[in-house]
DNA sequence: TTGTACGCGTTATCAA
DNA sequence: TTGATAACGCGTACAA
């Protein structure tokens, strides 16, 4: 129960404590013998090295945070595991913070954190990361962070994005292509940026096809699959009633098959439905879901990439791009003739 | 961006650091009337202790651990977030360490972890909660840790769990109330605990009802939406086909519901499909889906309430019984005549 | 290439 | 009820 200090180590290599710190932390200036000497004595002892004692005595503490507030479980799982998977190929740790309250409060609180804590960076998450006051409070601070998905263009702070406008009017010609002309749309939450862009992205694929943009049937959602069913149902009930419906994210999708079904209109062969994000449920519900790939693990992945290096004084691009992808599945078809 | 100390506090309280570390440990033995000249010391200087100060001074952390391994993306959500709202309550900090590896490599991973971090106390997770090696590892160290959902009952080691069996049980005895009589089981993985008891409950309500459990339809599954969709399929081919089907998670009853869909079979009114958990998904399929609510959150927040407990040298009972709840929801109706 | 002395910010010990 | 001082286990600065 008695913890194995650097000491033991060092009376074990016959060395002094500070060769072992520079074993630890990969300095050049040891000779490979005695390098290899130290290793046999941490290895022998199955040394493990006190986190606290390193953070406190050095000026960086191996430890990165990751802030999120409440969104979904499958975006918060896979955020966390690309970060965590890169955090370990550097060998550091991932601080996973969830903030509650509103913004000066939320603030206080991550502030708190850092301070608390001596983390080294922050990863921030949407929609923390379209918080103008919070990245205004962070880089007072000091701290590097890196954002994922802001509003605009996070800034000035270093962000990892993908392209949502692009993804979304992509996913339209896809369903133009297909011979739909009443391709329906069911907005995501309002306060979410990505809502808005893939919005536009919907409008403007419409308006090159030299459809009406502005006529084009449109109805709000809240990114909840209720919402989307019952948006669904207003769509239905129109008498130009859509062959297609892109919804602004697949759980908004999974509730207008939902409706679709509630009003007998069989999905593909009557109407096409697509989604966003692809998520566990794009392969789950019936018929599988035709969406976009949005790549949340990749991306918190090279996000904390990039925060590695910045806490290393490594210069950063101030924006990432990652790549998208159509996955086309069985909820869409060629529109009825 | 120079860190206020616990000196500053003192100086600008007028004692010495010893008094403000005993208001931040809520010690008893302060004048009422310098705790609070501290507190207000504190709050001017927006004070905020180092958490790796206090590790390594104290002999306590302050932090606990969760520990998990590859389960899905929700239950990993209400497990953290059970466990992390536990955490605040008590103004601890929970850090979480996903697991990789097999069973020797991952106990070293574990070992390590608690090594480096100082955390108090560990909360396990099933599936790594069923590894004997794991428990008796934790044990020999000396560490507090509570188990959620071990296998058999946790072999002596606190343990928060929920009783599988009688809720397969009770949920097989609502759809024989319904009348049915062919209620097929599709398995869940064959390395959970988890998927035998709830096969048992399954096979008990049979025999109880005096149907012949041994011979009733039963198809292995494991856990995912496709093999439940396999498994329902060939159930669904079977000359005797049953007029319910019961699977051992809501995945697998999703695969069920869309196997169904292909075959034409119309649920409810042809086929009756239960699953179990009560995920986000088992309101989102249609027919919604009728299931067991497993208290993911409430168990991690108890867990980690014991653990709490453990750490301060509180008994704790051996198991905790947390209760379910059938969810009756859509996806089951009156067996046809 | 290696070692010595000191400090990081807190808790523990013991004395007042 | 309060305080002085020594740990805690490591990195930093500087010297050898």
């Amino acid at each position: 129960m008695t913890r194995k200090t650097i000491d033991h180590v060092a009376a074990l290599a016959g060395v002094s404590i500070k060769t072992v710190s520079r074993v630890l932390n990969d300095e050049p200036s040891v000779r490979a013998d005695t390098r290899r000497r130290v290793r046999e004595a941490m290895a022998a002892l199955n040394y493990q090295p006190s986190l606290p004692a390193r953070s406190l005595a050095g000026r960086r503490s191996n430890q990165l945070g990751l802030v999120y507030e409440n969104p979904s479980a499958n975006y918060v799982y896979a955020v966390q595991s690309g970060a965590i998977a890169r955090c370990r190929e550097s060998g550091l740790r991932l601080l996973i913070q969830a903030c509650g309250g509103d913004g000066e409060q939320r603030i206080g609180e991550i502030l708190a954190m850092v301070a608390q804590t001596h983390v080294d960076g922050l990863v921030v998450t949407p929609p923390l990361s379209a918080d103008s006051q919070l990245v205004e409070a962070l880089r007072r601070r000091g701290l590097p962070f890196v954002l994922i998905a802001p509003e605009g263009a996070g800034e000035g702070a270093p962000a990892v994005m993908m392209d949502d406008r692009a993804a979304a009017r992509e996913m339209t010609e896809h369903l133009l292509g297909l011979g739909h002309r009443r391709i329906g749309f069911v907005a995501g939450h309002p306060g979410h940026s990505s809502s808005r862009l893939r919005e536009q992205g919907w409008r403007a694929a419409l308006a090159a096809a030299g459809l009406d943009a502005e006529a084009a049937p449109r109805e709000q959602g809240f990114n909840t699959a209720p919402s989307g069913r019952e948006a669904a149902h207003r769509l239905l009930e129109r008498p130009d009633r859509p062959t297609a419906i892109f919804a602004g994210n697949d759980d908004m999708a999974a509730g207008v098959i939902l409706a679709a079904h509630e009003c007998g209109v069989a999905v593909p062969s009557e109407l096409s439905v697509a989604g966003f994000d692809d998520t566990e449920l794009a392969g789950i519900v019936w018929p599988t879901l035709t969406t976009v790939h949005q790549p949340v693990y990749d991306m918190a992945h090279r996000a904390t990439g990039l925060l590695i290096d910045l806490v290393r004084g490594v210069q950063v691009p101030p924006v990432t791009w990652v790549g998208h992808d159509l996955k086309k599945r069985a909820s869409t078809a060629r529109a009825a003739t």
